[in-house]
DNA sequence: CATGAATGAGTGTTCATTCAT
DNA sequence: TATGAATGAACACTCATTCAT
């Protein structure tokens, strides 16, 4: 019974579920209503807090912003980079796991707001702000454009296609809108749809004339 | 004669040039700072006219945002169209030039809040209220989406690919992010991207054995 | 009739008697409450205008208070710089005329908030933003200082003292504290109360032997 | 052996002191920053307590302001009136003593805040909610008044000058900005400053012919 | 008793919108 | 018609105070 650790890592417990609920609903509220449309307030309320509670956590609005961006991207970062450090698995089914990943269930919960970001106007003003955020954003495209070169270079990709192109286009491939209009509008499943994308995305880069043939 | 047309029609057309200017700044405006960071005194400064003036010409910010997105929009439907019925042309090449057409120079202008537009939740929100311009977007869509149809009929592209999928993606291939880094960036040339983008759709959703060999 | 002068200069006049209004409202409340516990919806209601119109003239709380300041100081300083710069004076007359002007009158329209600025660890970090501030203070100083060296120099003060110790206690002589003990709640009326303090001060500074005798 | 005396004496001892660390620290954070733009909870880091527990000894912000005037009050009165009441000193004499007491360590100490509080209107606001406040403060300058009284009868002082001006320019002799300027910047020795402030106050004050004639 | 997380009223500031001139 | 001063609702953020642990 250690009188000094449990209690404190009781509290710290509770503050970092408070601060995840924190993050999670400003997550839902950003994304429901768009970053400046939100309140601290309305956030607040949502977690059923305190105003003053959220400066707790995070030292502004735009920090909470910066602070879910950093657990979304190191999410995703974390899980691209497992599956790009596979072994035994060519450049394209890497991708295309990764794809299936993006596009999956956890496109749903984690990445709208985060995709929402850097296609506004609006957010990049505030991410020049803080650097870390492109830097982290900068670790997963260098990551995709690794795969992509390494595709290329085992002659699984057309070499004579930029990889920054195939890169912006890889990236694309998973969209807000297209989401919305594909798995909510049409009723498709989501992993339906990122096979079709693969499949064009893939055979759009393949190389010429394949191996041998 | 007529002594009220005349000079109704003068400064009927000194009103138009007027509020196509303040169209052209507000767009300039919002693609920089974004939509929320913009204010009515820094476009009317731009312009070079009172706050008050313009709301003469729209009754509320949100409405010249959506007079924006109406301008725009029917701006590149327009062109869009006379693209989609130029005859004898395949479906393939209609479509390389649209995507010449939003990538090309009209992009740097015209597109870009646009395209913003409808990938932020920021603005989701506001453009719900306004239900005709997801009208005019749907104008839009619906005249790529016969043109992949029409292609797909005439065995040009993969009759296996679901329309709304090709669609999506076709309207994913120019980006705000992706021009921005490709081209502000990374130096490349529009229409060089543009190549790159349609070789690789083009080539992905092309028909399994075109020609019949 | 100059039509572009004359509603230029009236609206300008306008401003510029809503702006002394508020400056003299704020004096007001800023020396009723201190800086602190005086909100600007407060000093706006006591106006008459709405909040929002307080920030059309001053940019913020802070250079509301530092407009405050400067108006007085240039107040004072020109009355000051005027009596200390009229001829056939000695060095003595004039810095009477200088307490007289201090205690009198003005003391009771102009000079509580600015006395209390000083004395006030409160206001030292305000102060200490805005250079100009001392600045102004400086030119006062420096302008008793001279007429009491002057003084010293004529033989009319001790010239034992230091300047600094004499410039000090005169500053002194004139203290909110004192002005409402002495003339709010004893009745004394301020001409005699400066009177009784220069006699002291001018006695208690004076040259040991004067000339003859 | 009373079981219950001695450890709440115990305890009372180490809560008086307690309480003795928050007055001394609040006073120097008050004095650094000026009351509003100190948070109890830099007092209460300064200390090493928790915030909380600067209100297990003081009800409220406020009331900790007012404790601390009452100590420094209390401080000074009581050093004031030991002074007073020495036997076989003039009241020039012990005025001047009370004057160096003033001037000298102590004031670095503990009579900045003090001084302030009477000078600022921030303060008057808070401080005439207790109306204790005022009675100590009284009972200080009653003690100079009898002095000054006393000095007037003995033929020591000028019978003609209102004690009441006597007294609110002694008061006055010591100032924080005075203090600041003469001893902070010009590098003067307290006792020194003390020193001329004396001989210039007393000799303003003296009787017309004082001994013989 | 001591703690410090939680509270929420209060405030400075912004800015879309209105309207008298 | 054009202006821009005036408005006031909205919001981010602070901090004295409370109270469960």
């Amino acid at each position: 019974m250690p009188p000094s650790t449990a209690p404190r890592s009781w509290k710290e417990k509770q503050r970092q579920e408070r601060e995840a609920l924190i993050l999670q609903t400003a997550e839902e509220v950003f994304c429901e209503k768009g970053y400046h449309e939100t309140s601290i307030d309305e956030i607040a309320a949502r977690v059923g807090i305190a105003k003053g509670t959220v400066y707790l956590h995070f030292p502004s609005k735009e920090d909470l912003l910066v602070a879910l961006f950093r657990r979304d991207t190191e999410q995703v970062i974390s899980e691209v980079e497992a599956i790009a450090s596979s072994p035994g698995c060519s450049a394209r089914e890497k991708l295309e796991a990764i794809l299936h990943l993006l596009y999956g269930e956890l496109f749903k919960k984690r990445t709208r707001l985060f995709y929402s970001i850097y296609n506004s106007p609006e957010m990049r003003v505030l991410l020049e702000k803080k650097k870390e955020m492109g830097d982290h954003w900068g670790q997963l495209t260098h990551c995709l454009e690794e795969l992509l070169a390494e595709g290329q270079a085992a002659g699984e990709f057309d070499p004579e296609l930029p990889t920054s192109v195939m890169l912006s286009l890889f990236l694309n491939l998973v969209s807000v809108r297209g989401y919305e209009r594909l798995v909510g509008q049409e009723g498709l499943a989501p992993a339906e749809v990122a096979r079709y994308l693969a499949r064009i995305y893939f055979k759009g880069i393949a190389a010429e004339h394949k191996p041998s043939c």
